[in-house]
DNA sequence: CAGTATCCAGGATGATACTG
DNA sequence: CAGTATCATCCTGGATACTG
C-alpha cells in the first residue's frame, strides 16, 4: 500500500448521525445496560425494577426507560388499573441489542484482573 | 422456576469494581472508540491522530490516550529525538478489545436506520 | 512536535418533595 | 404504583494560551 495510506484516513464522529456512537453513548450511560440486563429474563414493573437495579433513583429509573424506549429497545405497557399497573419489557431489537453487548461484557469480566493490573503498573510509575 | 426466582435476581453496578462498567463506560465517553479504531491499521503520532479525527481537541486526545494507556489499551513510545517523536500503539490487549467493538459496530450500523425511525415515532407521539 | 495549564458551559446524575 | 418537578452537584468536554 501507498506510504501513507493508513495516516490519511480520517476519522469522524458526527455525534447526531453517527451510528456508532447512537448506540454506544447510550450504552455508555450509567444505567443503559443494567436495565436491558435486568429485562432479559422477562416482563418486570417499575418499583421492582427499581429494588432489583441497587442504587438508581427514580428519576433515573425513569429516565433511562424512556430513553431506551424512544430508541427502541423496550416496551412500555400500561394497565389501567387501580393503582396502576406500567410492565416494561425489551422489543425484539433490545433482545437482538443484547447478544453483542453480553460478547462485550464477556470480554470485561475475562480481562477484568488484566485490566487492573495494567492501571496499578501506570499508577505506580505515575507516582513514584 | 418458582413464582419470584426472576424477579429476586438483584443487579449491582458498584462504579469501581464492576467489569462492565470498567469497561463500557470507558467506550462509552466521546472519543474513546475512536482513537482505538484510528489505532487498528498500526502505529500513529499524536499529531498525525489529532487530524486524522475530526473535531477532537488537543486536550481530549492527551487526556483520552492517557486513560486507554492507563487500561492498558494503547502503549506510548516515545523518541528522544528533537523534536520529540511519541508513537502510539495497540497494544494485544487493545487489540483484542476491538473485535467485540466491531460487533458492536456491527449492529450498531445495521439498525441505524431502524432506530432513527423509532425516535421518530416516539417524537410523534409525545408531541402530535 | 507533543504536550500542559486554566477557565468555563452544559449535561448527567443525585436528593428531596409532591401527585394522578 | 408509577411517576413528575425542582434544585444542587459533579463530571465531561471545549476554547484558549503557554512550554520543553
Amino acid at each position: 500500500m501507498k506510504n501513507n495510506e493508513k495516516s490519511s484516513k480520517r476519522i469522524f464522529h458526527n455525534t447526531e448521525e453517527c451510528p456508532i456512537r447512537n448506540v454506544v453513548a447510550q450504552m455508555g450511560n450509567k444505567w443503559s445496560m443494567l436495565i436491558l440486563f435486568a429485562l432479559v429474563d422477562g416482563t418486570d414493573r417499575f418499583n421492582s425494577l427499581k429494588s432489583r437495579i441497587v442504587g438508581i433513583s427514580q428519576r433515573m429509573l425513569t429516565q433511562t426507560l424512556r430513553d431506551l424506549e424512544r430508541e427502541g429497545y423496550v416496551s412500555r405497557t400500561v394497565y389501567p388499573e387501580v393503582p396502576v399497573k406500567v410492565e416494561y419489557e425489551l422489543t425484539s431489537m433490545g433482545r437482538d441489542l443484547v447478544k453483542p453487548l453480553y460478547q462485550l461484557v464477556t470480554w470485561a469480566e475475562t480481562h477484568h484482573e488484566d485490566i487492573k493490573h495494567c492501571r496499578k503498573i501506570y499508577d505506580e510509575k505515575a507516582n513514584g
